[in-house]
DNA sequence: TATTTGAGTAAGCAAACGCTTACGCATTAT
DNA sequence: ATAATGCGTAAGCGTTTGCTTACTCAAATA
């Protein structure tokens, strides 16, 4: 159900975009509040939150002519999926990759090319 | 020493490049091994390494006119902790146990002072 | 009612991206 | 020595990104 249509890894691949995240994780903002903590122009943050919007990473809450945006934070189960695999290995240096390596041999399926 | 000069959340925003990171995190191969697996030209995926190389996600054993390309996770780990704050919210969100998860956040909290 | 405020969006633009082809240059093979 | 192989990189090109200013409109305020 989770409707995610632009990919999560590029959505967060700006710095600004992570920072807006980090800013309403603490507590849901309006448009304006949002972009006061940046130097950038109101409609650039107002471009980057739809990005946001459009990979499901905020919810919008209308108040009025006020929105308020909410962080969501499921989206980012995808980017964590990903890494997971990989986490011990750079933990553990030392640690043997057999571990790692059925994971990977699972997810690489859908690696095959056309 | 983890020179680290381009984004890594930049870097792994391509696809290409995390279906490369999957593929030599098997096993190291050269360039054109890895370019085998791809639809995309040859010099692409060595632009693709490239970047990897330069946000320290691959490292290069050169063997006589091969370069041998090995995935580095380190860096993963900036993504890792810019996430895992996060973690724990969305997966309350799916679970019932939001009291029990608090409280079991709580100790590993205490375990890590980080 | 008239004005201010919050916010979406269009247009334009420079820079970055991702890809291609073409070339160059070692290293290996014949 | 000559040819083939592995690979890096330059040049060019269309697309995408991130930003700006300017406009619009609805909601709140005077």
């Amino acid at each position: 159900m989770t409707s995610t249509r632009r990919d999560v890894f590029q959505a967060i691949a700006d710095p600004t975009r992570r920072q807006i995240i980090n800013l309403i994780a603490q507590q849901p903002l309006n448009l304006n509040a949002i972009a006061d903590n940046f130097e950038v122009s109101r409609p650039a943050i107002s471009q980057h939150i739809k990005i946001l919007i459009e990979c499901g990473l905020i919810d919008v809450k209308k108040n009025g002519r006020e929105r308020y945006c909410e962080v969501r934070l499921e989206p980012l189960n995808e980017v964590a999926q990903w890494i997971e695999p990989y986490r011990k290995s750079w933990e553990e240096r030392f640690t043997k990759m057999d571990d790692l390596l059925a994971r990977l041999q699972k997810e690489n399926t859908s690696n095959d090319k056309k």
